[in-house]
DNA sequence: AGCCGTATGATTACAGTGTCAACATCCGAT
DNA sequence: ATCGGATGTTGACACTGTAATCATACGGCT
């Protein structure tokens, strides 16, 4: 007897961690659609649940995308702390300028959601932390560490910002390149370990 | 200031310049209430016309959207302009770079308007150029000017982007010393002119 | 003058959105 | 076994962008 399945699994009424998979679904219409495709009710159509169903989990639409965000931060500061381990001195401030944009690159969608939007509350983010830890390493008498930390980091998320708009017309690679090659030379000149 | 251009007026038959005072009234609304209360009813609402009278002047909504973009671009281009006359040298790279920052941080949702969408159509917006112009002048043995040009195009966007976002905690006369600071040391040891 | 094509604007309609209110269901502590 | 609170559902509302269709009035034509 061929048996109708509903069996991809046993539904329940009670979704097992629905706010889990409600961010993990909104990243994937993310990845998949860019920021337009991302609509609440998407979300919770992709979670098999109603539309309300979020609600009980997120104050609202910009609470689960602040939890998207909270992810992409998490994973920007992990790769940002690969890139520095994996280098020294003004070397390991590059692979930090490179990795940043590359996840750009690869997350173009998400990094938007990430920064585009105006944060509230603390701003000291873990991904802030680690750039500041090997800035103020590095800082000399051009610039003061709070000073390089900023102009590092505005660097890179403007190279990753334009790179992103397709303003400056760079794709991949040749656009991890360029962002190593101009973080290195900013620390060469800007640094004491230059 | 922006200003409304007559030297490209359409002719009017029903309401006068619909198509300009569409893009004005969408430039208030953007300074009233952000980018969430840009709708296109909202603006056709505060021209006194109906829902689908911008459908006759624009393609659609982002066409709109294009349109006071550019706009802005325009302005900018017209205050990196005067910042540049202003100085010269390094003096002037930095004058420029405060200009951005200032831009910015008086008109941040237009900005975020301008820039955090991709962009179609070619890349070289008039301010790109006059940007590029002072930094080939002063391209030197550390970079050339077409990096030279992208990262101080980077350091100056990503440092709005970061005060946009209140990722970095400073305001207005603050935010455009810290730019001046910055710039003026890159400029000082990455050109020539230094 | 008066007519008429057409550029312009208005109405209506539809699918889609975020979110409120009220109701249904299930899990766990008692 | 029961009951309360956590969780999910249904229905509704005010919005949005926009497609299709209808109405108007400007300006060149005779």
């Amino acid at each position: 007897m061929i048996t109708v399945s509903t069996s991809d699994r046993e539904r329940t009424y009670h979704h097992g961690d629905l706010r889990a998979a409600l961010v993990a679904a909104a990243l994937d219409l993310l990845e998949a659609g860019g920021e337009a495709a991302l609509s609440l009710r998407a979300v919770a159509r992709a979670c098999g649940v109603s539309a309300m169903a979020p609600y009980r989990h997120f104050a609202g639409k910009e609470d689960l995308l602040e939890a998207v965000a909270a992810r992409g931060f998490a994973d920007l500061a992990a790769r940002l702390e690969a890139a520095d381990a994996a280098a020294e001195g003004g070397e390991a401030l590059a692979a930090q300028g490179a990795a940043y944009v590359t996840f750009a690159c690869r997350h173009p969608a998400l990094f938007r959601l990430m920064f585009m939007r105006p944060c509230r509350g603390p701003v000291g983010s873990e991904a802030y932390r680690i750039l500041e830890r090997r800035a103020a390493a590095l800082a000399g008498p051009a610039m003061g560490a709070e000073d390089l930390t900023l102009a590092a980091w505005s660097l890179v998320h403007g190279l990753a910002a334009l790179i992103l708009d397709r303003r400056v017309p760079l794709e991949g690679e040749a656009a991890e390149a360029l962002a190593r090659r101009i973080t290195l030379a900013f620390a060469a000149r800007l640094t004491a370990a230059g």
